[in-house]
DNA sequence: GCCTACATGTCGACA
DNA sequence: TGTCGACGTGTAGGC
């Protein structure tokens, strides 16, 4: 990574700066006053204030204030990326193709400009937890749901329901569809599930199902809806989870946390 | 705005940097190279990259990789910040109290930093066209659903259910609950406006009740939902209504664009 | 503090 | 490409 800085350039500088930095797809880190418009999807007005600006180099926009996590305004990616002095403002142009939307930052004083070249970063992100390795782990581990349990298929399409995270039999040989959930589960997922089990009684009109919402929690509507629909729930315990995935993972030599920093 | 800016500072040098910043709240821009351990709702190991690091005045913590609008890690705030050296790796700590959340990141070469002092931005934010400005545009302007509705309440509470939109009466004298969406409405939507739709049925058993579903647009499988149902679909003009909404500001002498950037 | 619904959500996966 | 569902979603607003 190479990097260029400038302290407070003239708006004339950081225009060609910006130019450069733009037609060469490098990153650009930017603190400025400005005030910006955006129309598109939705459209927003934000007036004068100093901000941090930056233009990654597959065009992604972000205008960020001194507090919080998200930018007030941005552009996920932009297909035409402009700087033209206007006046006494340096206007930077943003355009996104689909949907159409158009950012425009207007500049009246730059602080400081970074830019970027040649930043890489090609390391593998690992997500350790995510609703789909709870799932697997709950598929090869049924008995943490319900003694009995035995699993047929996971991510089961039901028409146009869309998919069941996991449909078993019980140890009475009635059908079971589960739908597992990461965090408290609420009215959302309780609907999520009386879908996919309507469809399948729809499909089989004959077999008897039950179904099965799997999570950490229960907000108190969610757990009123449940009854009213007579689906059920297990309280999902993560820690247990965790446990058994970290078990599984040492044994199948999985690089280890520590084996994993000291190779990149 | 007060700036510094420090070019491939070595280690100990960017330690101190950070640990003024972090104890008098200041702006922090960092490139670097660096690995990142998240451990806190979920868990995930991103191995040794450059990256674009950012620490907010408030304890938000933002790390970037070259594309994309999202940060691959972060913090929205953070009670505790520190940068500690450990041999050749600078370590950047972060920690959240609710939900309790770490974040390492652990910087082995800095190329540049930039701190950034006093920042300041008070400036207003307007958000031009979000989902309660169109749905207040359509009470005033019911006839954009349907020629003859008249508007009972918006927002109304419907038991357990939530807040439908818009509660109105139809030219027949029928109730009508009506679920607003600013963008294409898909399955979701459609459950919303049926839960909402049940619980108005439940409490008025005598009572002839529709339900509609305005939108700019429908996904197919929502059509389909909405028909089993036996709700109704009325397609939402955003451009009228985008139109109807400029007319009133310009009526009521809200500050236009231009007026509201010479002020600020 | 819990719960709900919105968001310019973004993003990946899959038909 | 359209559609769906997860996300460490974040965030505002009610109660």
């Amino acid at each position: 990574m190479k990097t260029h800085t400038y302290i407070s350039p003239p708006l004339p500088v950081a225009e060609l700066v910006l130019r450069d930095a733009f037609s060469r797809r490098k990153l650009v880190v930017m603190l400025c006053s400005c005030s910006v418009i955006y129309e598109g999807r939705s459209a927003t007005i934000l007036g004068e204030g100093e901000r941090l600006v930056i233009v990654k180099p597959d065009g992604a926009v972000l205008v960020h204030r001194p507090r919080g996590y998200s930018p007030v305004n941005w552009q996920p990616d932009s297909q035409v990326l402009e700087a033209r002095l206007d006046g006494d403002t340096l206007i930077v142009k943003s355009l996104r193709a689909k949907p159409r939307e158009l950012l425009e930052i207007r500049v009246t004083r730059v602080d400081a400009i970074i830019v970027a070249e040649g930043m890489v970063d090609n390391a593998e992100f690992q997500e350790l937890i995510d609703e789909a390795e709870i799932r697997d782990a709950l598929v090869r581990h049924p008995e943490l749901i319900e003694p009995g349990l035995r699993v047929v298929a996971k991510e089961k399409k039901l028409g146009d329901a869309g998919y069941a995270d996991i449909y078993a039999v019980d140890g009475q040989g009635r059908h079971v569809i589960i739908e597992v959930k990461r965090v408290t589960a609420g009215r959302e997922a309780v609907e999520q599930l009386r879908r996919y089990v309507d469809v399948f009684r729809r499909e089989n009109p004959e077999a008897p199902v039950r179904g099965i919402l799997v999570a950490p929690a229960l907000t108190e509507p969610a757990q009123k809806l449940l009854e009213e629909y007579k689906l059920e729930y297990r309280k999902l315990d993560l820690r247990r989870v965790r446990k058994i995935l970290e078990e599984e993972r040492r044994a199948s030599k999985q690089p280890s946390l520590l084996s994993f920093v000291k190779r990149s």
